[in-house]
RNA sequence: CGGGGUGUGGCGCAGUUGGUAGCGCGCUACGUUCGGGACGUAGAGGCCGGAAGUUCGAGUCUUCUCACCCCGACCA
């Protein structure tokens, strides 16, 4: 079947790449650590983006664009934020480039020196809130409910497509509220935003929680994130949401006039998810023959596959092709019918199984005869007849049911792949031979969890919301901890 | 920044004791094919990562350099 492909269990990363190469998702550019996001795989994002873009409007965010540079100054402003970030900065130091005396090509010029360096924005926090300082005097002017698509650099050492690059997309949302209470509700809301994105839309069920101290965004009071586990056993941060607090309203000043006529700081949330998701789709759902997209977000959601001799039955199935592509788009159905002449049924099939299009229909001379098609289905790969009569209505279902079961399989696996250790042997037994998420007792404190982390790369992954409490003792040091936090390997 | 590796047609690779570059895939044309990556015939395509050196002669030997990949420390 799938031929120079790498299964899951040989290699796993190797597979990962493969997979992203083959269908055509993305390749690694002459840029050091940056990606070409090739068209499909494009596609893909663009379907996600439009799908956030709608959950970020309905719950009344609007969309807004910030510079690229920020002013290095303006990031040394929040003490822990810089902390967060210094190390993987790209900084614009000149202005202008010369042709070389030496007649090397082009140099920078040594004349064109900036007077205060630029830094190539990781995140946007420092220049959004040097903005919303200016739009800021009342409590009127409150909440400020801003969102961005844009591209951030953060200079990675080590790169993987999708995963972790120099250059990523993402958006991220920034707002500004009167109160605490309204910050975190904030906070809140969007983490159920993004979770119910990768649960609904993306196939993928995640655990929503808040982050330990260690693992806490630079420049937050508190993390919130939703957590998905790939079938490698890593767990895979898909989304985070974080409550600034008055942080960056301190760093930067922004004062507003509540209704006692008193000054007050400005309350702050941020939240974002990037490209990256597009990994976590991948590691999610494929298998060892290819890509396997959930429909909802599959460029391609149905294709069509003629098989013919003559030009006369090749032109009967286009025929009765395209009757179905109409019938299929009328109901928003995204269908391709690849009557492309130079390419052969068989190789066809390959390919859009490597593509991960959800479902395919073949239509040959037997099926005329019979008035009926070939529908098979990328998620359990079961081929069968249906009469074309009833084709449409089978195939509307057919994309919904494949969402359902894509999400049934994901979660039955987080499920087989989810322990509970009490003993630190126990623990990294775990880890070792049945990787995935393990709940266990913490001490709560940094140092332990830093100690954890370096004995075995395993990290908190977040603090699930509405944790029950139980008494226990922590894995490492055997202090008391009253609940149980999740553990894990992660990407 | 440590430790290991690789640079040869678009991609994946071979190239012996130094003798002037080859294979598979892909690509082009034509023909035969067509229900799970077809086959035949004929073609196109390479200052062998770069620089210097040894030599009558370097893909091959020496030195220097550059780039990329893998394993660590850092990270969404």
């Amino acid at each position: 079947m799938a031929k120079n492909f790498c299964t899951r269990a040989e290699n796993y990363s190797q597979w990962y790449n493969d997979i992203v190469k083959k269908a055509d998702l993305a390749e690694n550019s002459s840029v050091r650590g940056c990606m070409v996001i090739k068209p499909y795989g494009y596609a893909i994002w663009e379907k996600m983006q439009r799908q956030l873009d709608q959950m970020f409007k309905d719950t009344g965010h609007s969309n807004a664009y910030f510079p690229i540079f920020i002013p290095k100054s303006f990031f040394s402003r929040e003490a822990s934020h810089v902390e967060g970030f210094a190390k993987e900065c790209a900084v614009v130091t000149h202005y202008r480039l010369k042709n070389d005396p030496n007649g090397g090509g082009v140099v920078v010029d040594p004349d064109a020196k900036l007077e205060e360096e630029l830094i190539v924005r990781p995140t946007s926090e420092t220049i959004i809130w040097d903005t919303y300082k200016n739009w800021i005097q009342s409590y009127r002017d409150l909440p400020i409910l801003c969102n961005q698509w844009a591209n951030v650099v953060r200079w990675e050492m080590r790169t993987r497509l999708f995963l972790r690059t120099a250059e990523f997309l993402w958006q991220e949302g920034h707002t500004a509220h009167a109160t605490r209470e309204e910050a975190l509700e904030e906070t809140d809301k969007m983490i159920h935003v993004y979770a119910d994105f990768a649960e609904k839309h993306m196939a993928i069920p995640v655990v929503m929680g808040v982050k330990s101290p260690n693992e806490r965004f630079g420049g937050a009071i508190d993390t919130y994130c939703i957590e998905a586990l790939m079938q490698d056993g890593k767990a895979l941060q898909a989304g985070t949401s974080h409550f600034l607090g008055q942080n960056f309203a301190k760093a930067f000043d922004v004062k507003f006039l509540n209704q006692q006529n008193e000054q007050e700081y400005v309350w702050a949330t941020s939240w974002g998810v990037s490209t990256r998701l597009i990994g976590a789709l991948i590691m999610t759902h494929s298998d060892d023959n290819g890509l396997v997209l959930p429909p909802v977000l599959a460029p391609i959601q149905v294709v069509i596959v003629p098989i013919y001799k003559s030009d006369e039955q090749r032109q009967q199935i286009a025929d009765k092709a395209d009757t179905l592509v109409q019938k299929l788009k009328a109901l928003g159905i995204s269908v391709k019918f690849d009557n492309d002449d130079t390419k052969r049924s068989g190789w066809k099939f390959n390919e859009y199984e490597l593509k991960g299009v959800p479902v395919r229909v073949a239509i040959g001379p037997k099926d005329l005869e019979n008035n009926e098609a070939e529908v098979a289905r990328r998620d359990t790969m079961e081929k069968y007849n249906v009469s074309f009569d009833a084709l449409v209505e089978h195939i509307q279902k057919l994309l919904e049911e494949i969402q359902q079961n894509l999400y049934n399989k994901a979660l039955k696996f987080r499920e087989e792949h989810t322990y509970k250790a009490d003993t630190w042997d126990e623990f990294v037994d775990l880890l070792d031979n049945k990787p995935g998420f393990v709940y266990a007792h913490w001490d709560g404190t940094p140092e332990t969890e830093e100690k954890i982390k370096d004995l075995c790369k395993a990290t908190i992954r977040c603090i699930p919301f509405n944790n029950p409490k139980e008494e226990g003792k922590c894995i490492l040091t055997g202090k008391p901890s009253h609940e149980r936090v999740l553990f894990a390997r992660a990407y």
